[in-house]
DNA sequence: ACCTATTAATAACG
DNA sequence: TCGTTATTAATAGGT
C-alpha cells in the first residue's frame, strides 16, 4: 500500500501477483510471529498456493497442529458461531471505510474554509460564496477568534502572575479585561449582513469558472450556523 | 512501530499486552484476508488466547478445515522439512537487523562528516579531528565537489543548447570548459597536508570534551581515502 | 532484486 | 475502552 494506494482485489497481472504475494507472505509471517512473541500466546498461520509446492506454515507444522487440536476440540456449533466472522469481518470494516469517508470530508471541507478565509484577508472578494459556504466560513472565524482570546486570556493571566510575584512589569492599568476582537454571537445580526452581502447569483466558488467548485454542498437551506459540517 | 520502536519481546504489563493483543489481532486478520483477495489463495490463521474462550479464526472455520486439510495431507517427513522454517526465519531476521545497523552506522557517519564540513565552512579549526576525521572529510568534500562540476556542467550544457537555438544569450565567450572546483586527487600531496595539519594530540572530536565523539572509530591504520565507511 | 515515495499499522497518551 | 497523533513498518511501482 504505498505509490498508489492498491484497490482490494484480485490482482490479474500475474506477475505483480506473484510479487505482492511473496512480500505479503514475508509480512504476514512476521506479523504473526511478533503477535505470538509480544503477547505470549499460540498461533498459526497456513498459506496454500500455486507458487509453493505445499503449503507455507508458521510456526511449524508441529506448532500448528498443536493449535489445530484446540481449535478442532470445539463442537461443531461453537466452530458454526464463528462462522459469522468472515462476514461481520467485513461489515466492520465497510463501517470503518465510511466513518473514514465522512471524517475526509469534513476535513476537506474545513481545509476549503480556511482557504476561503486566507483569501478574504487577501483582499478576495466574497461574492463567489454561496450561503453554505459563507455560514461554514462564519463560523469558522468565530471558533478562531475565540480561541485567539482564550490564549490571549491565559497570556494575561500569565504576565499578571509574573506581576503579582515581582513588580517589575509596566502599566499594568492597560490590561484589560475585553477580548481582544468581539466575537459577535448575534445571528440575526449576521444573517442581515448576509443578505446585505448576497446577491442573486449562480454559486461559483472562490476563484471563477476555473477553480473547483466546493463540493458536498447540498441545496437543502441550513440555516446560519447550524452547520452540516461542523463542528 | 511507533512513538518508539517496540522490543520483540514479551510485554510484561497485563493491559498494554491486552491491548497490543488486539490490535494486532485485527491487523493480522486484516492482512491474511488482504492476502487472500490479492492473490487469490488459500490461507488461514488461527489465534489461541486467554482473552477469548475459543481461538479465533480467519476466514472462517470451515475455511480453516479446507486448508488444515491441505496440510495434513502432507506426508510426515514433508512437514518436518518445513520445520526449519522456524529458525531460518529468525536467522534471516537476524541477517537483516545486522545489514540495517550496517547502514545506519554509515548514514550516522556521513551525517558527522557532514556536520564537520559545515563547522569548516563557518570557521572552526581542523585540529580536533584525528586522522579517519580528516580522511573521511576529504572523501565528502571530494564526493561533493564532483557533484557540484557535474551539475555545472550540465547546466552549461543546457545553457549552450540554447544559445544554439536561440542567440539571445550574452557573453558565450566567457563560459569556460574547466571545473569551477579543482578536485585533486593527488593523495601523496593530499598526505602530506595531513601531515602537515596532524600536530601529536588525543581525538577528541569537533566541539572540544563536551560534544560526543565521533563513535565507531577504529584505531586500525586506514590510508587516506581508504575508507572504512565510504563509499 | 533493490529503492524510495507513500500508505498502513500501531505505541503511547488523554 | 475509545479516539488521537507521532512514529515506525509495510509495501507498490519503478529501476
Amino acid at each position: 500500500m504505498t505509490r498508489k494506494k492498491v484497490k482490494l482485489a484480485y490482482i490479474t497481472n500475474d506477475s505483480a501477483r506473484k510479487a505482492t504475494f511473496k512480500k505479503r507472505k514475508k509480512g504476514l509471517m512476521k506479523k504473526v510471529s511478533e503477535l505470538s512473541t509480544l503477547c505470549g500466546i499460540e498461533a498459526c498461520a497456513i498459506i496454500c498456493s500455486p507458487y509453493d509446492t505445499h503449503p507455507e506454515v508458521w510456526p511449524s507444522p508441529l506448532g500448528v497442529q498443536r493449535v489445530l487440536s484446540q481449535f478442532q476440540k470445539l463442537p461443531e456449533m461453537e466452530q458454526c458461531k464463528k462462522m459469522v466472522n468472515q462476514e461481520s469481518f467485513l461489515r466492520q470494516r465497510i463501517t470503518k471505510a465510511n466513518e473514514h469517508l465522512k471524517k475526509q470530508r469534513k476535513d476537506n471541507r474545513e481545509k476549503e474554509v480556511t482557504h476561503a478565509m486566507f483569501q478574504c484577508l487577501t483582499g478576495k472578494s466574497l461574492q463567489n460564496l454561496n450561503l453554505m459556504d459563507l455560514n461554514d466560513l462564519g463560523w469558522m472565524v468565530d471558533r478562531n477568534l475565540k480561541e485567539i482570546n482564550k490564549r490571549s486570556d491565559s497570556l494575561k493571566n500569565v504576565t499578571n502572575s509574573q506581576m503579582a510575584a515581582g513588580p517589575s512589569g509596566q502599566h499594568p492599568s492597560q490590561r484589560a479585561e475585553v477580548p481582544i476582537f468581539e466575537v459577535n454571537n448575534d445571528n440575526m445580526q449576521r444573517q442581515q449582513w448576509f443578505m446585505d452581502l448576497l446577491t442573486p447569483q449562480e454559486p461559483l466558488g472562490f476563484g471563477g469558472p476555473d477553480e473547483m467548485m466546493l463540493p458536498f454542498v447540498d441545496n437543502n437551506q441550513n440555516p446560519p450556523w447550524s452547520n452540516t459540517f461542523f463542528p
